[in-house]
Order: structure tokens, then C-alpha cells, then sequence
DNA sequence: TTGTAGGCGTTATCAT
DNA sequence: ATGATAACGCCTACAA
């Protein structure tokens, strides 16, 4: 590798070219305002010398990054593990290249989100399933960046979207009792444990005494109001939570099994998890749907092509990204005044292959 | 959303504790440089404040950005939908925050890779999938900051990291020989159009003239020494391209299957694009692998999920990830100088359920 | 059209 | 132990 020599300033550019250093300014920022001639030249003492302006100087006096943060409570590990979030930061990346904006990814670091978010150099915040009950929220709002939260219980003073999670997970699970499912597990998406408190790395387990809120706490309702109407039970210790992936799927499940729960069917909170479950289901010579019935949850991209395939809640995890970067967008535009806006994406059951009616016992 | 009021600078602080910038420099910085009181009482002021030292300004000073750039020539919407690229920025992502760095991510924007990695704060760079001939190489390289090209034609002067593309191409294509195959299909990476240069988007098509390079290239002629060794042909026209996408893949049979090609058999270079053959194959109403075989490359997390569970190529792709960002921070950690490094990891072909004999027709 | 000078917010150097 | 001052590299009134 070529010894690093020391980068070109503007200074370097203006003396070889024998001008001002407003004039390369000039040449890179207004070309308008100068000669042709002397535009053009500069530009080729610049290339010559292999200049191009210092981007974080050019911050520093522009304030203004031209980079839009994607904050995640989990460790992007995780993150990226899931297909679910793999579509939404599609439709992210869509909508943020659109404009010129780079992304950026804020995730816990070393344990603390709040710390992550002061390095990050960005002109405004997506921040995905950040629950309000977060012990950083308060400083990453006071942050004081535009933010736009995805995914969580909407912080009134802040622009939110969502999706209809409750009206999602009811339609599931009233389609499993209306197939005559009775003895249902539900397979939850763990909130993440923040490790600046308490660092208790004991995999899935059944929930914890508070309730679980944001996403969790909301597709858990619309499960339990699906049951309560029509007058079953949907009992504590069946729900089991776990990181949402393939393998916090499995795992759930195999607590599940564990504990004695024998359930004919599964409502997974996401479609990574629902795939785990039914490795862990078919690891005990079980059957999808004869044995067991499992719903997910996002319908990602290769739902469809799972064996069997995946019965599922839509939602649009596309569009979800591209509309959170542009409520963000208009909000930078705005310079972060105006009233907070929310909005709510729909979501609706897709009936596949992986439900049937239980088998008579 | 509360009205952005002027953000705290260290002067405040300074002002508001009666001590010196420095002095407050110090209290985050390097606290033992000051009474322990002191240090204490400036600390209370600037969170009463609301301070924190702006990143950018500090970026400027320190010279350093703790952040690592992820390249990619292609658009991030086609990257983030491909599950290869999920496993591969898993690794990067635990690598990158196990040592306290963020990720930032470059993709071209208003068509230039160039401009973009002009534009972003960082302190090195690991580009996948950035092959040699790409037009803007050459600037990026000049850029001087120290890079890592993944599955890249190795630039001599650069780290790099790859895998055993053509041996792992090479396994899937003598497997499908001995099953009997000799009408085979290959589905390409198509390599990124530089939107720069010909925004040709025609979509999926035959090969174009000039013969791909990087991965592209090492799988096909990884498949054409199979193909050569057993005494076989592989015709040019059997070579269809597309994005890395379950659609790409879709697209790129129905292509195939429209100039007039009917193989038994399918080499796919990405698990994404064998998941998108094996739904066009389906809808003609055939079946795989009764009709027609498939291999893919790659070894999703979910390959072994598909119906029918998908023969691959199995490459360490999280692996690849942390392994690149590793080289690359010991690189940072050298400040750019040493001898490049060049690192190769192994593929294996796992075989599923996806292949089989032609049928006898 | 071009140049001068001040500011962006920090950290580092060198005194005291 | 603390403070004054000069970088860091650029942009941009304002002046010429």
C-alpha cells in the first residue's frame, strides 16, 4: 500500500493555481461565480493535486451532513439477521439515495444507545422500535435531532409510523380460532435488554412481570382481544419471547417444549421467528400444519417460498421505510418546527399453507 | 415537537462553570487532568446544559471519525434485499461495534460512487463487490483511505478478501454433471451498471460483450471448468444475467425461457436468484427438481427452508464480514502502511433437496 | 470577479 | 491544576 501522504488542502489548490482559497471554494461550491476560465483551471490543479474538499470541515462550517441516522435499540447483528428489517431499510436506502443522503446506522455502543447517538453525525434520526420506556430515550430526545420513531409507542412530541399491529395480530388470531385452535402459543419478539442495566443474557424465557411494550405489547393485545371475543383464554405462560430471528425462534419454541407446553398451534411475532419454530417443530418429528399450525408476522419476502408456505400478517415494510425518511425529510426541511404527524400503515392476513384445523386427538 | 433551541457549546459550559474550555475539554476527555471536584462540578453544569461535545467539530480536531464505511457499487435498495448481503453486514456490524466503531454506509449517489465516497466521514472503507474495472475505481482508491475490497478481482495494492469462488462454482457444476446434466442454465450476478456511464436499463438480459469480471466472472469459469473437464459445452447464450434478487432471478428465467432455452438444470451464482428461478419455474408448471434442477450459491440462512430445501454453495459470509473489518482495523491500526494482505475463505457445496437426475424424456 | 477575515466547535500545545 | 491560543479545513459575508 502507497505510504499515505498528506491530503491537499485548499490552500495547496489556491497557491498552485495562484488564486484565493474563496476562489477554489468557488470552483467546488458557485462555479457561477467565476471566470469560466479560471473555474476550469482550478478544477484541473485540483484534480491534478487529487483534491476534493474535507467532508467533515465542510460539515463543520455547512452544518449540515447530508446523512440521515438509522437508531436501533438492538445490536445491528440482530438487526441484520432479520429479513423483516432487511425490506425496511430498502425502502430507507430508497428513499434517503433519492434525496442524497447517505445512511448511517446507530446501535448501542459499547452497551449504551444514548452515547452511539452523541458521536452520530447526522441532520435526522429513524429510529426503529425504540419502545418509550427505553432508559435512553430521554436523552436521544433531547438530543434535540429531528426524529422520526418507527414502530414504537408514538412520544406524543415526535413525528411516528407505524403499522396496525393490533387489528394484524387479531385478524391472525382470530383465524386460528376460527380453524378450532384452542391451545395457542405465542412466540414474541423480545424488547432489547438494554445492557447498560441489566446485562441478564438468559436467552427465552416466558415474559418477564412488566408487560412488554411497543410492538410486542401491541400485536399481544390484539392476540388476547381475538381470544377474549370469543370467550377462550389466552394464559401468561404462553407467550414466550426471544430475539427475532431464526434462531430465537427455534429457541423459544424448544422453551416452550420444554416447560410442558404442547400447543396445536403458533402465533410468531415475526416471520424469521415462525420459520425457527417450525425447524424446532419439525426437529420433534411434528408435522406443519398437521400437527402444529404456525402464523408469522411481516410477510417477508420468501413467505412464500418457505416449505410449507408461510400463513402471515402483511405489512409494508417497504413503504414503512421510504415513509419514515420522508417524514423525516420534510421535518429537516421544516428545521424541525411544525406539529408532530402520525401515521398508520395497514397490515392484513395472507392464508398460506402453514395452518390447517387442529388433528382430532 | 419542541422548537430546536441553539444547541450548548463548550463555551457555554466554560462561561456557566466559571472555568476555562479546556478546563471542560478536560472534563470529558481526560478527567484526571483536573481536581476531582472540579472535573465533578463542570460535568453537572454541562448536563443542566444539555451539553455534549459536537461530534463533527471533534471529528475535525481528532482527526479520526470512529466510524467504518461499508461500499457497495450498487444501489443499497438492491443490496439490503439480498439475504447474502444481511449474513455478510452481520459480520461487519459485530466487528465494527465489538471495537466501538459505527457503520456508515456508501452506495452511489446522483450516480457517482466517487462523489459519494468523497462525501463520507470515515475512517476506512470495505468494499464488496467492487470489481476492478468499475470506472470510478480509480478515484476511490486515490480517495487514500485505507480499504479492504471483498469480492473483488484483487487490486494488488489493497487488502482483500474473497472466497474460493471458482472451486465452490466448480462443486455445484460437476454435481449437477454427475446427476446426468448437460443442458444447463447459468443466473448471473449482473455486475452494477455505473448509472455514470450507460444507464442502459434494459433489465435482465444475455451476456454482453465483454466477459464479466470479479465474482461473476470466477463463478462462470469456475462452471466452465466442470463443464470442460467432463468433455461438455457451456454455449455463451446460456448465460443469463440479473440483479442479485429473488426477482432478478425470476426475471432472468423468464428471459431464458423467451429466447427459446428449456435446461434441466439451473446454476444460479445467489441463493436470492435460485429462490426467484424456482418461482418462475413453478409457474410453467414445472417442478424442481423433477423437471428442472437448481443450485444456488451463497447458503442463506434460509436455503435450508425452502421448498424444496435448496442445493448450494455454502460461502462463510458473516465470517467474511468480520473478517474484513478486522484486516481493515489493523490496517487503520497502521496507520495504512504494511504490505497488503490478501485472505481467501473456503465454499463446500451442501447438497439438498433442489437437484436431481434429469428426467428421461 | 476575486480577496480578506471571521466563524463553525473542538482539541492540543504550551505556558503559568 | 488550569488557562490562553493556535490549529483542524472549510465556507461565506463583506469589501475591493
Amino acid at each position: 500500500v502507497a505510504q499515505r501522504t498528506a491530503r491537499p488542502r485548499i490552500a495547496d489548490v489556491a497557491r498552485e493555481a495562484g488564486v484565493s482559497k474563496t476562489a477554489v471554494s468557488f470552483a467546488f461550491n458557485s462555479p457561477d461565480r467565476l471566470a469560466p476560465d479560471t473555474a476550469a483551471r482550478i478544477r484541473s490543479v485540483a484534480e491534478e493535486l487529487g483534491y476534493s474538499p474535507h467532508p467533515v470541515a465542510r460539515m463543520l462550517s455547512q452544518r449540515e451532513t447530508l446523512t440521515i441516522g438509522v437508531l436501533t435499540p438492538q445490536a445491528l447483528s440482530v438487526i441484520f439477521s432479520n429479513p423483516f428489517f432487511g425490506a425496511f431499510s430498502e425502502g430507507v436506502a430508497v428513499a434517503a439515495e433519492a434525496s442524497g443522503y447517505a445512511l448511517y446506522f446507530i446501535s448501542p455502543l459499547h452497551g449504551s444507545l444514548a452515547g452511539a447517538m452523541r458521536r452520530a453525525t447526522v441532520d435526522g434520526v429513524v429510529a426503529i422500535g425504540l419502545s418509550d420506556d427505553h432508559p435512553e430515550v430521554e436523552q436521544i430526545r433531547r438530543a434535540g435531532v429531528p426524529l422520526v420513531v418507527v414502530d414504537s409507542t408514538a412520544l406524543p412530541d415526535h413525528d411516528s409510523l407505524d403499522v396496525d399491529d393490533v387489528g394484524g395480530a387479531r385478524a391472525a388470531a382470530e383465524h386460528l380460532l376460527e380453524l378450532g385452535h384452542r391451545d395457542v402459543l405465542v412466540v414474541g419478539v423480545e424488547p432489547p435488554a438494554p445492557a447498560a442495566t441489566a446485562p441478564t443474557a438468559d436467552g427465552p424465557g416466558v415474559a418477564r412481570h412488566q408487560p412488554p411494550g411497543g410492538v410486542t405489547g401491541r400485536r399481544l393485545s390484539g392476540y388476547r382481544e381475538a381470544f377474549r371475543a370469543a370467550g377462550h383464554d389466552l394464559p401468561d405462560d404462553h407467550v414466550v419471547l426471544g430475539p427475532a430471528t431464526i434462531d430465537g425462534g427455534q429457541a423459544a419454541l424448544d422453551e416452550a417444549y420444554a416447560t410442558g407446553l404442547r400447543p396445536t398451534a403458533v402465533l410468531a411475532m415475526s416471520d424469521a421467528m415462525a420459520i425457527g419454530a417450525m425447524r424446532a417443530i419439525r426437529e420433534r418429528a411434528l408435522t406443519v400444519p398437521g400437527d402444529v399450525s404456525v402464523v408469522g408476522f411481516d410477510d417477508i419476502d420468501l413467505a412464500a417460498s418457505v416449505d410449507p408456505p408461510l400463513t402471515t400478517v402483511h405489512q409494508p415494510s417497504r413503504r414503512k421505510g421510504e415513509e419514515a425518511v420522508s417524514m423525516l425529510l420534510r421535518r429537516i426541511g421544516r428545521r424541525g418546527s411544525g406539529r408532530p404527524e402520525h401515521r398508520r400503515l395497514v397490515t392484513r392476513l395472507v392464508v398460506r399453507g402453514s395452518t390447517a384445523p387442529p388433528a382430532r386427538s
